[in-house]
DNA sequence: ACTTGTTTTAAACAGTTGTTTGAAACGTTT
DNA sequence: AAACGTTTCAAACAACTGTTTAAAACAAGT
């Protein structure tokens, strides 16, 4: 539409979040903006500089689709985690083709670059904490802050899992079980296992180990 | 050590490991290998048939340093989940420096290749059969298989995610409490949660829908 | 020693990469 | 219109990519 600036950042995210940032080439990345070549490097200097300032475009863009929910302050701790929950898995595997800011956020988180420290403090550090809080209220008042954490990553890990592994997942699942994985029941089995694990896990608190012996496993 | 072949494919597999396919390069892996850049085209055909034979290679490995753990039959099924979750934390993101086996199958995770079909059969759904006996002698008898498989996939989840994130999750924790993160400590928490989620959501089983209203998140 | 088949090598090939260049095209200001 | 700074463009650049080649080195077998 507008500026070229704008028409090259927005075809660079496309391209590097489909193809990483070594296989993306700045004429693949040209072509689909229709631009010159020498757009790029007469815009951002390099290919490196337009890596990061797509990167940042991309957080910004996710930041503004989908701000903090605002809940009323009385919601039930454990409808704000089935709603975090949820949310987290739209963001993750929701509308058909996942759009490109969050395939780019992602391939940050796994192979981290030097855009990537910007984006743990302005996008992931307060959706943490965000979940850190929900946590808190259905933990037991007093909960280690390390306890907290551990739960707030289990809840985190089991929503990423489908995000990662989702391709392996349908190699795994028979066809006549794949109706199971829709986002509605993952969301419904994720809330429902944390919860049972929380209000399960709260009892022993700090009596640690209990019945374990050992198991070396080969 | 011995043939140039075998030179070869190690050299690839530590190579690609780090590097990806595309970025990985000929040249590069042959001076690893301290052969000539022709050997791979004579020995392999092309980087393609060197890849998918380096990947084999690695799934080789692995089934042989981590053969699936016959545990006595009497073992009770939570010692048993205990001992599955170490062993697969220890594989992910024990050992200081991750193995490069490690690294090119989380590759084929993420990215699926030609490669993967073989890698899914072979290696991957073996240990998600084993995990689910586990966790179907857990559950009351009867529970559908989805079920089953939503709770495995709830724990390699838990356990994937350290080994995904586990950058991010360094950068997002303060020092004072990464001494909590080491593979004993997550071990046990992935147990307990999981544990105590298992003996939670199995009352509900089928009655669906308890106390829950669509909270609606931004 | 000669032949035969296999392996190794340096050099070259054709294609792609990021980046640069220098001249055109454009839009404003004088 | 002339002059100016900015933007666009096709072409070229040097470096790197996977792959091929043709000659050399090697290791038997005769």
């Amino acid at each position: 539409m507008d500026g070229v600036r704008e028409k090259i950042l927005d075809a660079a995210g496309r391209v590097f979040a489909e193809r990483g940032y070594k296989s993306a080439t700045i004429r693949q990345i040209c072509q689909a903006a229709e631009v010159n070549v020498a757009a790029v490097n007469y815009y951002f200097g390099d290919k490196q500089q337009l890596y990061l300032d797509t990167v940042k475009q991309a957080h910004r863009r996710l930041s503004a689709q989908f701000p903090l929910p605002p809940w009323p302050e009385e919601t039930p701790p454990a409808n704000k985690l089935n709603g975090f929950i949820r949310a987290m898995l739209a963001r993750m595997i929701g509308g058909k083709a996942t759009p490109w800011e969050q395939q780019l956020m992602l391939r940050e988180v796994l192979h981290p670059t030097n855009a990537c420290r910007e984006l743990v403090e302005e996008y992931f550090r307060p959706h943490l904490e965000l979940l850190l809080s929900i946590v808190s209220e259905l933990l037991p008042h007093g909960t280690a802050a390390h306890r907290q954490r551990q739960v707030a990553f289990s809840i985190i890990g089991q929503c990423l899992f489908y995000r990662i592994a989702g391709d392996i997942v349908d190699m795994l699942s028979a066809t006549d079980q794949r109706q199971h994985f829709t986002i509605e029941q993952l969301a419904e089995h994720i809330t429902r296992f944390s919860l049972a694990a929380i209000s399960g896990t709260s009892d022993f608190d700090d009596r640690d180990n209990r019945a374990r012996q050992p198991t070396s496993v080969s």
